[in-house]
DNA sequence: GCGATTTGGGAAAAGGTTTTCTCAAGAGAG
DNA sequence: CTCTCTTGAGAAAACCTTTTCCCAAATCGC
């Protein structure tokens, strides 16, 4: 009957009040001595230590969040549960709150205005200390009014409510490091083949291009607008180079800008099926660095990465500091995109 | 000074005392007639409700859950955030139980045994009803110890604990499907092109694929395992139609079963590029139905598809009802496949 | 009109923890 | 030897809601 039971995961937690019971003392004591506060000796706080860890003892979150009037939770609103867009930053907004000892309300509302409401009303009941909410849009709001809740906001990768703090990609920064980098590999003409028209990043990406090679003096093209398919991805092949639109001197292009992977593939595709070599003949490369297409593209895509998951820390971080009663600018910010460069570019000239 | 105002989402979150107090009544009142309970006038309850209702009234969750000893959280434990497989049960869990009122404490736990641990650490402590462990792979476990833990746990799409209960796709269910689904389309010498021989589920497929050929009486070929990537496709094509490999008379398949989507869309490819057409010299089905790569094919792609999201509404219904104390068997339960016809198989002969 | 029952509503405990206040005993100063 | 100060530890309030008991007033039966 000796009591060197390992620590019981009990089919019933253990309280504050049973280790207090157990060593001697009342609970006022045992929770300071288990906080590190209040004054004892020594050996009254190590035997309440001890009581606490041979019994496997847990404070319970519950009463500590009522009385502290901190849940250490957020909600995590998302419309994106598929997406490939809003997990990157959804982890990296858990990797950086869990070690703070916040945990994370997973809350997926689709696209549906009684779904966020219902996940908001939700949120609030549990006391969540802040909300993040993600999206798979850069340019659209959820369906979700979240202001003026008293609670803080942050957004990340989706269009904030006005006054809010958002972060979100830099698209034209990520443009400008596609197009330098064919201008440094020495590619003249230049194209751009991205998504619909109706995509705020398309119009971001697409004069950062031109930007790009007017400050180079390099000519333009127009960019190709279309659909974000592998299918565009051939079809724009076509209209690049069967010649009719290259209007100055018939030249064709020795490089693609692509607004994402999957057109970058689509062109890769329907260039080696013309017979036109990657990265000889033409250099390609991509956005959103999607793993899984780019290195499935024969040869390995190069693409511009948009630090989705560090985008989420810094998001995550934010909020944590405005539970914590710091203030921050409202606005948006940027944050920079990088190039991850794999075969489909070709070396420099001279490399 | 007319009390007109909106519902106010309050600075500070109104308390149930202050309804008492602005409705003239006791706080024991109040939480009556809110909550249906207890007798008093009608007119009583209504002023209450109005009050209550004014004032923008949530009962706090937190103080609700300690009473009731039942937090209506759940934890959900990934090691497979980027994944797709995860994300669709975990969309569906999350579906199923927001009805409920129940939340979801999203916890990714990488394959790291400390994150792991400090996840459920984390979840014990804020007192969840239950977990659902689940992961990208169906016969790995999860890098924690889940059992003893005193409440439900529930697994899906990943190996479980003896004893426990688990959710799984039927993969061989998932094979016949795709097999005789080829046989009635009167294909004769079908193929199967799988993944790596680590995977337990290549072997179920493949034992299947070899069942149902059995029972139509047709040639057994034996199935090409390799990587779940488009170039393992391209390569197993070149073993399946250069010959030397085809054993019985030379014949070259008439269809491939393959392993996953991406090995399909290498398939497709490399016939292609050899000048065999799909789906009139090959039919081609897929597995996983992952919507981004079976319609990117060409021609779209006929693949099995594992019901995740039904998978994990399953999961979480079940653990609600473990936690309300219901009794249930452990043990693995399947749950089937379907088939999601797209071009790649075409008609029947008579069709 | 008197005792028994119903009605409307309040007091208090419970849930588990933290923190402030209080208090007794012992130690040091003079 | 008395007075003050420190030390060690407990009592109680607070966080917010629910629920059980309880009580006074009103109603009913006769």
């Amino acid at each position: 009957m000796v009591s060197d039971v390992q620590p019981v995961s009990a089919k019933t937690p253990v309280t504050l009040r049973e280790v207090a019971a157990l060593a001697g003392v009342s609970v006022a004591t045992a929770s300071k001595a288990l906080n590190g506060q209040g004054r004892m000796t020594a050996e009254t706080r190590e035997r309440i230590r001890e009581t606490a860890q041979r019994l496997g003892f847990r404070p319970n979150s519950l009463a500590q969040s009522l009385l502290r009037r901190r849940s250490f939770t957020v909600g995590l609103l998302t419309n994106d549960t598929y997406g490939r867009f809003s997990l990157p930053v959804m982890s990296g907004i858990s990797d950086a709150l869990v070690d703070k000892g916040v945990s994370v309300f997973l809350c997926n509302v689709e696209d549906d205005q009684r779904l966020g409401q219902l996940h908001v009303d939700a949120m609030l009941d549990k006391r969540v200390d802040g909300i993040i909410a993600t999206g798979k849009r850069i340019d659209r709001h959820l369906p979700v009014d979240l202001s003026n809740l008293g609670i803080p906001v942050i957004y990340a990768f989706t269009e904030p409510d006005p006054g809010a703090i958002a972060f979100v990609s830099d698209d034209a920064g990520g443009a400008r490091l596609a197009v330098e980098h064919f201008c440094r590999l020495g590619r003249r003409r230049i194209a751009h083949v991205s998504g619909p028209a109706s995509f705020a990043v398309v119009h971001a990406r697409a004069q950062a291009y031109r930007d790009v090679l007017t400050e180079k003096g390099l000519p333009v093209m127009e960019p190709l607008l279309g659909s974000w398919s592998e299918a565009w991805g051939h079809e724009a092949v076509k209209t690049l180079f069967d010649g009719k639109l290259s209007k100055r001197g018939g030249e064709k292009p020795d490089a693609v800008f692509c607004g994402n992977d999957q057109i970058a593939r689509g062109v890769i595709d329907a260039l080696r099926e013309r017979g036109l070599g990657v990265p000889d003949d033409v250099g390609v490369i991509g956005f959103d660095n999607w793993q899984i297409v780019a290195e499935a593209t024969r040869p390995p895509l190069t693409s511009v990465d948009m630090n989705l998951a560090a985008l989420g820390r810094e998001a995550g971080l934010t909020l944590l500091s405005l539970v914590g009663g710091e203030p921050a600018e409202p606005g948006i910010r940027k944050l920079p995109c990088r190039l991850v460069v794999r075969q489909s570019c070709g070396r420099p000239p001279g490399g």
